[in-house]
DNA sequence: TGTACATCAGTGAACGCGCGTTCACTGATGTAC
DNA sequence: TGTACATCAGTGAACGCGCGTTCACTGATGTAC
């Protein structure tokens, strides 16, 4: 256990890294992310981090990893704050993921950018997956099913998932106009009457 | 109008320059964009591109600008080639926004980043408009009315428009798996399948 | 308990790179007379 | 039609900057005996 301070060694330096990366995300975006900006943050040598990551890129990827647990963390905790109704539940997930994704734009932007160059790791997929999970279970329950149980399940899940994500996306592109962030009723009340509107009633 | 070539001035740098950030952004994405790269491949100094655009975000701007028209144009295309039927316009649409976000996956983030920091230009939030308004008219046609007409009209265009965004955002992440983008039968099945499902039913 | 030694984690200087911007310049164009 | 001159558009060298990475190093830790 690192007990310690001021030594030459850190005792946890990786993670006090990655802390460092995610703030380091959120003040300055990720144009503006270098590694030496986040050594200099911790105050350690900007060749320090190499030791932990690698390179750059293992910095990006454990950061990403992080994102897609708070994205995960973000949905669970707003859905114990709801009642146990599954569509309520639902919704609260949907709350949940917009809620990080506006307090966290640069690490949201991050974990969704584009992947066709470089696959991410097995762990940053591997959590990726369990996000998706989750949301798979919250629909298959408003249909009273095991998650992915039926033909068309796919389709729910991704139904949801890409109007939510739309959402959070339109909100952060500032091309939709939202509530403040921390206004629970208002987000509530906006996310709803986004996410109900059915287009063919035929 | 320019007709000489080799000669020392070019004709229409401008509109040459932003040809080639619309290339460049194509093969090599806004990561490794630069001024310099961008008059390299058009064969002039790094230095002529000040005298069109003063500095690097004015040529950001100008692609901004081109990028929603072609996004619009997109829709315009697609729904050209279906049936009259309001709804079928609408999934033509839908599938135009879809198509134009593939083929210029780097444009399309371009011009939905994040734009809290400087606001874009008049250009482009009026181009930015009328691709706006366009998707309004799809929607409330459907409904039969004029568009933004009644009372949770803007929901209904939200509703849509958050679903296609998030289809498109989610299909370049790599979180979702798609047809060839230009299989259009496969996208369109696609495409319906998702946009079509409903949640609440009561 | 003490000593030798291997391993590990962080240092700090150095490297080469591509970047945006500036600046005095020059070649081409177009207008006034 | 011709000449003078202002304006415009592109040049190329130079600047300072922050970046990622490499490298020999050194201080701290932990293990073998």
């Amino acid at each position: 256990m690192p007990k310690q301070k001021n030594s030459y060694h850190h005792g946890d330096l990786r993670r006090a890294l990655i802390d460092a990366g995610e703030a380091e995300l959120s003040e300055n975006g990720l144009a503006a992310f270098s590694l030496r900006r986040v050594a200099a943050r911790v105050g350690v040598s900007h060749a320090a981090p190499a030791h932990h990551f690698g390179d750059v890129s293992g910095l990006i990827d454990a950061l990403a990893e992080r994102g897609f647990r708070r994205l995960l963390d973000s949905m669970i905790a707003h859905q114990e704050a709801a009642t146990d109704e599954p569509y309520e539940q639902l919704i609260a997930s949907g709350l949940g993921y917009l809620h990080f994704a506006r307090s966290h734009p640069a690490l949201f932007r991050l974990i969704f950018s584009d992947h066709s160059g470089a696959a991410p790791s097995p762990e940053v997929m591997a959590t990726a997956g369990a996000a998706f999970m989750h949301l798979a279970t919250n629909v298959a329950a408003v249909h009273g099913a095991a998650p992915l149980a039926h033909d068309g399940a796919r389709d729910e899940v991704m139904a949801c998932w890409t109007r939510v994500h739309g959402i959070a996306e339109l909100i952060l592109s500032g091309m939709m106009d939202a509530p403040d962030k921390d206004d629970k009723a208002a987000n509530d009340a906006m996310f709803r009457s986004i996410f109900e509107v059915q287009f063919r009633t035929s």
